[in-house]
RNA sequence: GGCGGUGUAGCUCAGUUGGCAGAGCAAGCGGCUCAUAAUCGCUGUGUCGCCGGUUCGAGUCCGGCCACCGCUACCA
C-alpha cells in the first residue's frame, strides 16, 4: 500500500477579491502536491473558505446583503481562481455550510471540553472588530489597533477560555525533537521563543451579539459561539470527515507520512500553537509540516486595497496563462521570504525560461525529428562523450529537483531543472543535427550520430515533461501528448527514485509537432 | 530594550567544515540555421555593508559599528 499524507492550504477570509498572494500560496501548495503524488504518496490536498467570520457580516452589511449571499457569492471568487490555476485539489470545505465542518467543530470543542481544557470566565479587554483579536494596553499604538488604525473598543462578556498555558511544554518539545517541523528554520525560532515566553489561556468563544447571530454555536451555550480561528482550524480534520469516523482521516491524517500546513507568516501562531494544542487535547496526531511563506509585495510596497496596488491573479492568469503565473510564482519568487512583483519580471521570465528556453526546444526537436526521420524515434547509434553529460545533468537535475521539493523550495527546484534546460539545448549546437542529415546521405556514420542525438533528445525532453509537472502541468501534458506517452504513465524513476533516473528507451515512439507551447510576449 | 536574520556583479540570488570570488538574467563580441528574431560559444565588471582582530591565508571565525527586516518586551 503507497504512503499517504496530507497537504493543505489556508482558508482565507471570503470578505473580499483573492489577490495574489492567494495565488502564490495556492500554487505552492498544488506543486508541493504534485510532487509529493509523483513521488508515489497518496496525498488528499484541502483547501476552503474560513465564512464564519465577523468581517464577512460587516462586509456585508456594506453592501446591503445578508451575510449569507456575501459569502455564498465570493466564495466563488476563490474557487474560480483555483481552477484558473489548475490547482489539483481533493476537497474544498466551506466552514459556514459544509455539515463536516460543523459537526466536526462542535465535536472537537466537546472533545477539548472532556479533556477539562474549557473553562468559562469574565473578561474584560479591547477589541479590535477589524482584527477580531483582543489587545492589551501595550500593544496599541496611540491607544489605537496596530493593524487598522482604529480605536477598539472595550469588551466586556464571559467567554469560553482553552487552557493553551497546559500544552507549553509538549509543543516546546515537538518543536525542538523534530516532531513539528516549522519551514523555514528561522520561524521556527521564532515560535520557540515565544512559546518559551509563556503561554497564556485563550478566549475562544465570543457573545452571540457581538457575532451578529453569525458563527458555530457553542455546544451546550446557545449564547455564545465559537471564535472564528477556533473553528477555522478545524477545518483541516473536518475536510477529512472526522467527526463522523470517516476513512478518510484515518488514511490521510492519522497514519499520514506528513501532515503538511501550508500558510502565510502572518498565521504563524495559529497553526503552530494554537492548533497543535487543540490537537492535543482531542488526543488527535498533531501537523508534522507547517511550511510558512511570506508576502507579496508591489515595487517594495505592501499590497493592500488603501494603496490601490492590488493585482488581481484571474486578470493575470487570463492575461499570460496559467502556466505562465505558475511558473512565475514558483521560479522567481522565495518560497520563505518575501518576492516584489512586477510585469516586466514576469515577460521576462515567461520569454527567457519558457518561451526560449522549454518551448524553443521542444519545438526544435520535435521540428528535426520529424523533419530528419519521419516523425519516429530511431534507435541510438553510438554513444559518446556529449549523451554521457547530458544524461548526467538529467540525472543529477532530477535528484536536485527531488531533494529541493523535499525542503519546500519550489524556486531551487525550478532552478535545477533549467539547468537541464540548458544543457539539452547545448547539445543539440553539439552535435548539430542539421549538419550530420547533411552529411547522413554520402557517410554512415553521420547518420549513426544523428540516430543518437535525436533518440536522446527524444527522451530527455520525456523526462523534463515529467520533471515540470509540479511547475507547469499544462505544458507538462501537452509535451505528453506530443510525445504520445499514456496519461499518468510518467515514469516515476524521475521523481520517487531520482538517482535512478535515466534516459528512457522511446525507440520507435512516433513524435508529433505540438503547437507552440509558450508563444513570444513582445513588449 | 532583548533575541534572530539579512547586506556578495546592473538585476535576482548561490557560496558545505576558512584555501585564487560563482550561476541565471541583462550587456558586448563571435558562431550556427533545426527552432518561437530563437539557439550555442566567448567576454567584462565585484572596496563580498563599514572598522578592527585571529590566521600563512577570512565572503566564511571573533569584536564593534551602520542599514534594512522579523519576532518579542517595556515605557509613554
Amino acid at each position: 500500500m503507497p504512503s499517504t499524507s496530507f497537504l493543505s492550504t489556508t482558508i482565507p477570509y471570503v470578505n473580499a477579491y483573492p489577490h495574489l498572494g492567494h495565488a502564490l500560496e495556492y500554487v505552492q501548495s498544488d506543486a508541493y502536491v504534485r510532487h509529493m503524488r509523483r513521488s508515489g504518496v497518496d496525498t488528499f490536498f484541502v483547501s476552503g473558505s474560513d465564512e464564519n467570520s465577523l468581517k464577512n457580516v460587516l462586509a456585508a452589511e456594506r453592501l446591503g446583503i445578508t451575510t449569507r449571499e456575501l459569502v455564498d457569492t465570493n466564495v466563488q471568487r476563490f474557487t474560480h481562481l483555483l481552477e484558473l490555476l489548475d490547482v489539483d485539489l481533493s476537497y474544498f470545505i466551506r466552514t459556514s455550510v459544509d455539515p463536516d465542518h460543523i459537526d466536526g467543530a462542535t465535536e472537537f470543542w466537546r472533545r477539548m471540553e472532556s479533556a477539562g481544557d474549557i473553562y468559562a470566565k469574565e473578561y474584560e479587554g479591547l477589541y479590535c472588530v477589524g482584527c477580531e483579536q483582543f489587545y492589551a494596553e501595550s500593544e496599541l499604538v496611540d491607544g489605537l489597533c496596530p493593524e487598522h488604525h482604529t480605536r477598539p473598543e472595550l469588551v466586556r462578556e464571559q467567554n469560553y477560555f482553552f487552557r493553551l498555558s497546559r500544552y507549553q511544554d509538549r509543543i516546546l518539545a515537538a518543536i525542538e525533537n523534530g516532531e513539528l517541523s516549522i519551514v523555514p528554520a528561522s520561524r521556527a525560532n521564532e515560535v520557540i521563543s515565544f512559546v518559551r515566553s509563556g503561554l497564556a489561556d485563550i478566549s475562544i468563544s465570543r457573545s452571540r451579539r457581538r457575532a451578529r447571530d453569525w458563527g458555530i454555536t457553542v455546544p451546550g451555550d446557545p449564547e455564545q459561539v465559537m471564535y472564528v480561528w477556533i473553528d477555522a482550524l478545524t477545518n483541516y480534520t473536518n475536510a477529512l470527515g472526522w467527526s463522523r469516523d470517516d476513512e478518510r482521516f484515518r488514511r490521510y491524517w492519522t497514519e499520514a507520512t506528513r501532515r503538511v500546513h501550508v500558510v502565510g507568516k502572518g498565521v504563524i501562531r495559529f497553526h503552530a500553537v494554537y492548533w497543535p494544542a487543540m490537537l492535543m487535547s482531542a488526543g488527535l496526531p498533531i501537523p508534522t509540516d507547517i511550511v510558512v511563506h511570506g508576502y507579496i509585495t508591489l515595487s517594495g510596497q505592501k499590497i493592500s486595497k488603501s494603496l490601490g496596488n492590488v493585482i488581481d491573479p484571474t486578470e493575470l492568469v487570463q492575461q499570460f496563462g496559467t502556466d505562465a503565473v505558475r511558473y512565475f510564482l514558483l521560479a522567481d519568487f522565495s518560497p520563505f521570504g518575501d518576492g516584489d512583483f512586477s510585469e516586466e519580471r514576469l515577460i521576462s521570465r515567461y520569454n527567457g525560461d519558457l518561451a526560449n528556453g522549454l518551448g524553443n526546444l521542444v519545438s526544435r526537436v520535435a521540428s528535426m525529428m520529424n523533419r530528419y526521420r519521419g516523425g519516429v524515434v530511431p534507435a541510438a547509434g553510438p554513444v559518446g562523450d556529449p549523451e554521457r553529460e547530458l544524461v548526467d545533468q538529467l540525472r543529477s537535475s532530477s535528484r536536485a529537483m527531488a531533494e529541493a521539493m523535499e525542503r519546500y523550495d519550489h524556486r531551487e527546484a525550478a532552478a535545477r531543472v533549467w539547468d537541464l534546460v540548458r544543457r539539452t539545448n547545448a547539445y543539440v549546437d553539439e552535435r548539430a543535427p542539421w549538419h550530420l542529415a547533411k552529411a547522413a546521405g554520402e557517410n554512415e556514420e553521420s547518420a549513426a550520430l544523428l540516430d543518437t542525438t535525436l533518440h536522446h533528445l527524444a527522451g530527455t525532453i520525456q523526462q523534463l515533461a515529467t520533471m515540470i509537472a509540479p511547475f507547469l502541468p499544462g505544458a507538462s501534458e501537452r509535451i505528453a501528448q506530443a510525445w504520445g506517452i499514456d496519461r499518468g504513465a510518467a515514469d516515476p524513476t524521475v521523481a520517487g527514485d531520482p538517482a535512478a533516473a535515466g534516459l528512457p528507451d522511446l525507440t520507435g515512439r512516433r513524435i508529433e509537432k505540438p503547437p507552440t507551447l509558450f508563444p513570444r510576449i513582445e513588449v
